[in-house]
DNA sequence: CTGGATCCATGATGATACTG
DNA sequence: CAGTATCATCATGGATCCAG
């Protein structure tokens, strides 16, 4: 009879349960690039740059047994895949706040050292469209990324937003890049965004592409309060100087 | 110059940002317990129950170096206030988010040991009464605790609602009890409630009080997939069976 | 090659007692 | 009231190794 784990907090209260499960380190890091669709061990290991395969494997045991991931075996199978279950499917809007709030106040371009990938920002900009209600008319964009293959694609209508993490077949607009190239852009700040990018090739007619840097204007959004963390210093609208 | 300290996941995601400020254990509850109003280190002791001083200190610490609290010292006064920031306040949606979570998919009844203090499910009532926009009328009601004179204000009108820590003067229902007995109420699943709890003293003319269950029956939501959390088992529609 | 396990080092946290 | 001091324990990082 094991007496209350280290990590419980006896508090009840669901943000204090919740967190009981979800507070480890690297836990909502793996939820995060669940959200895209199953993954390998390996593939995990890759995107979460910087963590133990000890830690992944604790990870993945503690969220399986809380019944926040679901492990696919296949006998007869090498890999093993890991997917989110519909109650790990529904921590998406708390780690879509999150994510909105790391970049109301704490926007910063990327470290050297910083390995960018473009979907965490893609996640945002579709948060944003979405929340801002921006209609420019039936969009269909994707980014595809050259040094891994990646492809998402971004679509609105009536105000409405979705990203999945696949090519469409008939985009208006296709950003081309390296996955760091593709993230600094975005990153850009929307008045910089029509001279383009070196290292990104964006294709489509002009208009198309016009309408992109339209609806993309209102990316990042501006921080509500005064920026008040100690070393964020300006906001300039950007994340990019 | 300090190296990439232990917390940094040097990821370019603002999700990533964000949880190396808030990833720390405890971190959260302290911003929960202080988006009521400002609290004394006491004050947060009490209610962060099972916190030790040092860790308390530590991470107040980290959050005044972060921009999210600011500390009130005055001189020739011995007590410190700590209140949040408008970058704390902000994490308000955040927080909320991650308890709807815990409610639809960690629902529990209240153990023995856990401490049960009413604000908690208040937040979380006021949050779903606004999100379902519920609309009985202006209504003004309000929850005392007897075993520590704590009062909360919960007022609707037109579908929205607001919570305050401070009792209002005019309150069309008003509830009084232990903080114990208060969230047991509050727990109970919307069929129990018209017959009341024992130790909570429910005044207002019967009109009122049947505004009051008719908005409440909204509470707790149902989790929105299966209760596919290993130890939950059974969704009852509300915290106690 | 994927999906881990093992060993050790270290930093973060807990328990308890004490103090300006 | 608002912490600090000390010691113990646990979780995580880093490196390496191993089995199917």
């Amino acid at each position: 009879m094991p007496t209350t784990p280290r990590t419980a907090y006896a508090h009840f209260c669901m943000l204090a349960k919740a967190l009981e499960r979800l507070g480890d380190r690297w836990a909502l890091l793996v939820v995060r690039d669940l959200l895209t669709g199953p993954k390998r061990f390996t593939d995990l290991m890759d995107r979460l740059g910087g963590i133990t395969p000890r830690t992944l494997t604790q990870r993945l045991r503690d969220l399986e047994a809380d019944g926040l991931v679901q492990v696919d075996r296949e006998p007869g199978r090498r890999e093993v895949w890991y997917r989110l279950t519909p109650a790990g499917l529904d921590l998406a809007p708390a780690l879509d706040e999150l994510a909105l709030w790391g970049l109301r106040h704490l926007a910063a371009p990327p470290a050297p050292s910083e390995p960018a990938h473009p979907e965490h920002l893609l996640r945002s900009v579709r948060l944003v469209l979405d929340r801002a209600g921006i209609d420019v008319g039936p969009a269909t964009w994707v980014v595809r990324t050259l040094d891994r293959d990646d492809a998402f694609t971004l679509r609105g209508r009536d105000g409405r937003w979705s990203l999945v993490a696949q090519a469409a077949s008939d985009p208006d607009v296709e950003l081309l890049g390296t996955r760091r190239d593709l993230a600094l852009y975005l990153a850009t700040r929307p008045q910089a965004r029509a001279a383009g990018h070196p290292g990104v090739t964006m294709r489509g007619d002009e208009r198309e592409i016009g309408r992109f840097l339209d609806a993309l204007a209102v990316f990042p959004p501006l921080s509500t309060g005064p920026a008040s963390h100690a070393t964020a210093g300006q906001q300039t609208g950007g994340l990019v100087d």
